[in-house]
DNA sequence: TTAAGTTTGTCTAGTGAATAAACAAAGATT
DNA sequence: AATCTTTGTTTATTCACTAGACAAACTTAA
């Protein structure tokens, strides 16, 4: 028979209580023992020795004493972020951006390649180099990398397979699987603007907010969804097709096969079509944006023109969430000076009240690095939840 | 300073266990001992500890033994279903409907009454009648009246105040206050499309799923979300605005202030405007159906084009969350026959594939009770878990 | 300077919930 | 009739948390 749902008993308890002070101290370090069992409600006596467990598997020390309050000073505690490293990638259509992190997600490493060729394995060969490279960049530590991430723009399953990446022309790459067959170490891959989502959630704007909706607006538009705080992928992983929401009932037909979808009028290439149309040649978001700066009136308006569009998305966004942030990331982000004032004028005209009163628009404040960073959250909470209480390896 | 989260002791680890147990039986009654402990994973000496009290508390009972499988026969427990009752009622735009329900949810007494003044003060004096009518049906029990809801037609506050209700000319009425007031009881006012929805989960068509999106098309569109298997309602309640999704970006204004809002073009108020528009007088969406079959083109076509429209909406709602099941619910429902097949046909024409295909389209089964007993659930859940655990009260 | 009060962190005894295993009861099978 | 199965209870044990005592280290006030 099988197992219907979680039983609780005293191991489940421990490990529970352990996470907690694991991730107090992430949060609030420095921190004392006594703070620790206070803002968790938990026994001076349990903190005590939950914390020397995990100062014996390295994933935190102690740092000297804190100031007294009126009596004996504390001992503080800090996580050990150098006890492993994570490799977090933010696979493009046209680069391939990683980074090596520690477990507090400061960036140690960095590297970007360029690429034309879509070719699966070509871009696999360029993917196993940059991670090779940064790899070799991590110092010595006591768990060694800890996980690898990849973003892709695409549909992924539930077990890391790219079912479909329309603009790398990819479909059913098992692709955690080649990583994990190769690396022999716990791989995630999630879309981009799922990873976008957390990164801003746990390291970006949306570090207040537990209900937080993330645009990636970039050749298409993605969406990444924090719902009670955690990321909701759908039944099999393919929520956030918000790109493909009807925003004009009999619109043109869209390559997805549905009509007036969203990104058909709001995305990067809504944006370049219209300029082509409008006699600029070979014009690049940088290049629009560029000839807005010196004032020339037909740029600024195609740039509105496409916040405005974003508006009336994001105004549905808004209704259907109740959110309490919209942030907009990916390459459009550049615009912000133009799309910006442009998607809030269009909130403040249609959005209801209550809903918009709730809300907060924001810049993705990682910039081109929310996905990275995503990547490498998702990287630190499997460890420290799945390995966390596993004993040291050497 | 402030709790964080959780901490787990041995009394919560009691508390979840209990619950896990109860709901076992809740779902699969009749079950023996035994097979709690296989299904759970329980310990045998656990489960019968915490049966025997469950017993004492009179929530559940046993009831004779049953088939042997080659070893000492099983005794058999069930749900004291009448060991207390709900009071579950549905505040519409013309009537109210109200249900005594007991704790599994079957209906003992329903009453039902119609009013045209829409006046807070004269509708709270027919909720209080019909309230203690049902009450008066009660038999004798150990709980008596476990819990009061209501669903209703607006935008309601996590602690049940209605802030806005179009449709009734209601705004800022605390009803949850007032019928705690007047009954001390626990009561519960929720959005009358998340109520559909979780009925719909618990006792309808939805049993199976665990990601739902009921869609309630009366005058407006309302839309309950079930998400990973529980009720979703945004920062503060107010998510499930669908009806106010654009669909049609310079479209009509809406009475909400934004333009071409779903509901314009999909709702029973749509339908009825336009049947106006078409030369029927007076119409109503029973008098279309009528019509509609006896064969008149002009009310198929009526029909099936707000069918086609809503099948624009969840088109968007499938591309949105990747449902399991779409449920239509609330009043043109009923108009099923002519609506549905033109949904699936908008569905399949422009769908993306890989949603398309997780993607069950189904009609309420509980027909006009979706949100009676979906209030019904949430009483009961609410008696199971918050009150499960207490003495019993005479 | 001394005494009293505070804060931190450890230690010990005790509690309570779960588990494993033994056991009794009641049936099926051969 | 003997043996095997299944169910449900009982008993002994384990283990994580809690309360409270205690020591160490510090501040404050007389």
């Amino acid at each position: 028979m099988s197992r219907l749902s979680q039983t609780w008993n005293q191991h489940v308890v421990k490990k529970e209580n352990k996470a907690l002070v694991l991730k107090t101290i992430q949060e609030r370090a420095p921190i004392s023992r006594a703070t620790i069992a206070n803002v968790t409600g938990l026994n001076k006596g349990t903190v005590s020795s939950l914390v020397s467990e995990l100062i014996d598997e390295k994933l935190i020390h102690e740092s000297g004493t804190g100031k007294s309050s009126g009596g004996r000073r504390p001992v503080m505690l800090l996580l050990n972020e150098t006890a492993g490293f994570t490799i977090s990638v933010d696979l493009g259509v046209k680069s391939i951006l990683g980074v090596l992190t520690d477990l507090r997600g400061n960036i140690l490493s960095e590297k970007k390649v360029r690429f034309k060729q879509e070719d699966f394995d070509e871009v696999l060969a360029l993917l196993y180099q940059l991670i090779d490279g940064l790899k070799n960049d991590a110092p010595e530590s006591e768990y060694g990398i800890v996980g690898i991430g990849i973003g892709v723009p695409g549909v992924v399953t539930m077990n890391g397979e790219i079912l479909l990446a329309p603009n790398l022309g990819w479909k059913k790459v098992p692709l955690q699987q080649i990583l994990f067959d190769h690396y022999k170490v716990p791989v995630t891959v999630e879309n981009e603007a799922n990873a976008g989502a957390y990164g801003e959630k746990v390291y970006g704007v949306g570090q207040m907010s537990n209900e937080l909706v993330y645009t990636s607006i970039s050749i298409g538009i993605g969406v990444g969804l924090i719902l009670e705080g955690k990321l909701y992928k759908g039944l099999r992983g393919f929520s956030g097709e918000l790109g493909h929401m009807t925003i004009e009932k009999d619109g043109p037909n869209c390559r997805c096969g549905n009509q007036g979808c969203w990104e058909l009028y709001a995305s990067e290439q809504a944006l370049l079509d219209q300029a082509e149309a409008d006699g600029f040649k070979d014009a690049t978001v940088e290049h629009l944006i560029e000839t807005a700066d010196q004032g020339d009136a037909k740029a600024i308006q195609l740039l509105e023109n496409v916040g405005d569009y974003l508006g009336v998305g994001i105004t549905n966004i808004i209704h259907i969430f109740n959110p309490e942030q919209v942030v907009v990331g990916n390459t459009l982000r550049q615009a912000e000076k133009y799309i910006m004032p442009a998607i809030e004028r269009r909130i403040e005209k249609n959005a209801i009240g209550f809903n918009k009163n709730d809300v907060q628009l924001n810049v993705a404040k990682l910039q081109n690095h929310s996905t990275v960073m995503g990547m490498a959250a998702f990287n630190i909470e499997k460890f420290f939840t799945e390995t966390g209480n596993e004993p040291v390896i050497h």
